[in-house]
DNA sequence: CTGAAAGCGCTTACAG
DNA sequence: CTGAAAGCGCTTACAG
């Protein structure tokens, strides 16, 4: 390493070329074995408490900082959190993240994101990739993945915590299958089912369902709708409208016109996202249809914007952020080896009502 | 290790317990040392090719994949690269992060993600967790760091490229300063004088500047906005509207009305951020103004949902994803060894017209 | 162009 | 409760 000479003469002793305080330095300086130390700063049980106290005073003195590479080619496990999620697009996952982020860094964990873009293949190559880096737990959106990334994710031994959704109940009744997997999430089926309901209650009849991108989610919202106008006796398979094109406003505001050209008695729509059923308002509005008199718009998550739109848009409110952070408390749990309370955690929704309905 | 037994027995001869391929469990099957293998692998010059070839072959043959926490131990250098962003809750910083995770993963490289909270503090938190897995390279938002966290970036050595902005033309000149930071962003002031200059010509005189989260950025187009008035001859200081708070729709339906009830004069607004301009919008179409007739608005950024506003959205195109791919492109040559083309890549903006001026 | 050897900074059975 | 020793899987001067 050229002129190391050049760095003023710290007071500290370190031994090693690069300059970084080790382990071995806390060590000599506290009169102990580095073993110890290593024990004694990892809160292992079976460390005397003075000792304890001692190596943390003299480590914090010197500024030590355990170097994880190190510490991950040793002990086989690094403190990685792999997390994988579709789209970085879709604020739904951003807030995922975000909240995960925040909750594993202040337990010490760097995230390590992924980006799936829906593909499993690109899922699977990416969660190898994470893989190497021995990550000591694992954050996956949704429940369904290849069979190879579920053999990957088994074999690897990392603790996995599955987001956003929750097993079908009645797969979860046999006692012979798979272990349940951990999961923090919400009735995707149940809200969309409530959501329908609720435009029934108000004396809708012909309820549409919109929906793009198609991701598991949002096929299970569709079956909400489905079972919830069955139950009523007015579900009508021709008021499904479906496009595989990823979501946007403007998707929203095309297929709104669609829908209303092709089925002008239709009297709501249920997009499957809010950023749809934005982009509908505004089509609306344009278009000199009135919300809700002539048609009522209902969306899906209560994104950013969506109580600004005229009218304001009547959706349903999904805890991400809770779900991000409680996924991530729940792999915290994981990773110290303990069981969490609840192997599946549904932290529910909310029906929010506003003017567009 | 409980049962290994289980696993059904490979073809492979892995002498670790870990069960993992190592390096020299190659070189074992290809006859060559270790440290030939080493090299071969990764490209170092001064290797026979037909041993390359060779070793390549067995390699991949063998499933061999280099542990990152080993190299990054030996190399003192991990293939890991740290990206500071101040929010993940604004599109803005995720477009970047989106475009330089996806164009550094291509070249092997696991992204660090850091969230400031626009916090220095945390910011230089960060920095430090960060450079602890030593990271290839740094990407960070901004020239604006307090002196702690140059200092971190300085002295760590590790090559690093500034998102976003560029440093002011006059500092360049000046042949005595410091060393010219990389960075791959556009002029800000430029931008916000161009969109002034535009609105100007199309006839406002009285033109309102509405801005909230003032971060550096903001304030350089707050300066290209007072720059391009007073040359015009018609700056108005009392038509500055700030607001520290986060940036938001909501946010901007409210400054909206507070600058149509204080300054009813006003015939255009240059709102800092296209969410705000667009909670404007919302807000006249509530208040029943009319815009453009009676109040133009404009926005900064050309976020997603901007040209489905009624009217849509006049804004400054910024090219935020090619920002972030071609700063990352800019990290990749300088952690070749490099140097880039260019030390400040300027990518330039571009006024949107729509119909909402 | 190639190899033997030391070393990166930790953790973890294994003894005591 | 503590320590000596081996080992994690690579890279990199140093010789040749």
């Amino acid at each position: 390493m050229p002129n190391t000479v050049s760095s003023p003469p710290k007071s500290v002793k370190s031994q090693r070329a690069t300059g970084r305080v080790t382990l071995s330095d806390v060590a000599q300086a506290a009169g102990v074995s580095p073993s110890t130390v290593s024990r004694a700063l990892r809160g292992e049980r079976a460390v005397d408490p003075a000792l304890i106290e001692r190596v943390q005073a003299v480590s914090s003195k010197l500024g030590y900082v355990p170097d994880p590479a190190a510490r991950a080619l040793a002990s086989q496990r690094s403190n990685h959190v792999a997390i994988l999620i579709p789209l970085l697009s879709n604020a739904l996952f951003v807030d995922l993240l975000d909240a995960a982020q925040k909750t594993l860094r202040a337990a010490g964990f760097q995230t390590l994101m992924g980006v799936t873009h829906y593909d499993a293949s690109e899922e699977e190559q990416l969660l190898r990739e994470q893989l190497l880096h021995r990550p000591a737990g694992l954050l996956v959106t949704g429940l369904d993945h290849n069979p190879v990334t579920r053999k990957l994710m088994d074999s690897s031994q990392v603790p996995c915590v599955h987001l956003m959704d929750l097993p079908t109940s009645n797969s979860n009744s046999t006692g012979t299958n798979d272990a349940a997997p951990y999961c923090v999430g919400f009735r995707q089926t149940e809200a969309g089912a409530a959501l329908t309901r609720h435009l029934l209650a108000s004396g809708r009849q012909r309820i549409a369902f919109a929906a793009a991108q198609l991701d598991p989610r949002v096929m299970q919202r569709l079956y909400g709708w489905r079972s919830a106008l069955q139950e009523a006796g007015v579900y009508e398979p021709t008021l499904e409208f479906l496009n595989p094109a990823p979501s946007s406003l403007a998707l929203g505001g095309v297929m709104f016109e669609q829908i209303m050209q092709q089925r002008p008695a239709v009297d709501a729509i249920f997009f499957c996202n809010d950023d749809l059923a934005q982009g509908a308002l505004m089509a609306a509005l344009r278009m000199g249809i009135s919300v809700p008199s002539q048609v009522a718009i209902a969306g899906f998550n209560d994104l950013t914007g969506s109580d600004q739109m005229l009218p304001a848009l009547t959706t349903v409110r999904t805890p991400r952020a809770r779900i991000g952070e409680a996924a991530a408390q729940m792999l915290l749990t994981l990773m110290r080896g303990e069981a969490p309370e609840l192997p599946q955690l549904d932290l529910g929704f909310e029906i929010i009502q506003r003017q567009s309905t």
